[in-house]
DNA sequence: GGCGTGACCCCAT
DNA sequence: TATGGGGCCACGC
């Protein structure tokens, strides 16, 4: 029953591409939104991506409102982050409620 | 074919 | 509020 050809990171990917510019989202909703639990080979497949530039995976950030990590740098993906409009401060996200994106509404 | 690891999450103290 | 421990899924070797 494969009903995707695609890959689980894969799927990852398409959703994160779905985000829209100024709003982030976190790996349990995308795993929610895939209908599984792995949060973390949600993960795995951002760290494993092979296309940063193409999947905007700094729009995704932990559950308790966290940054967590980036390919390229915790740092830089804070300055995207705060370049896009969101607030970050030592590393966490402000009014991380408010740019909260749900693939699932 | 099986095992370990990971950009995690939740709960208890 | 901060810290520690356990559990979850998919991927790579």
């Amino acid at each position: 029953m494969d009903s995707n050809n695609k890959s689980f990171n894969d799927r990852c990917y398409e959703l994160l591409k779905l985000i829209p510019k100024g709003k982030v989202t976190t790996y349990g909703e995308i795993a929610k939104a895939l209908n599984t639990k792995a949060f973390r080979a949600v993960g795995s497949a951002m760290a494993k991506n092979k296309k940063p530039l193409v999947i905007p995976c700094h729009r995704v950030i932990k559950s308790n409102g966290d940054i967590g990590n980036y390919a390229l740098g915790n740092d830089k993906k804070i300055e995207l982050l705060i370049n896009e409009g969101v607030k970050v401060k030592n590393g966490r996200v402000k009014e991380f409620s408010k740019v909260f994106h749900r693939f699932t509404v």
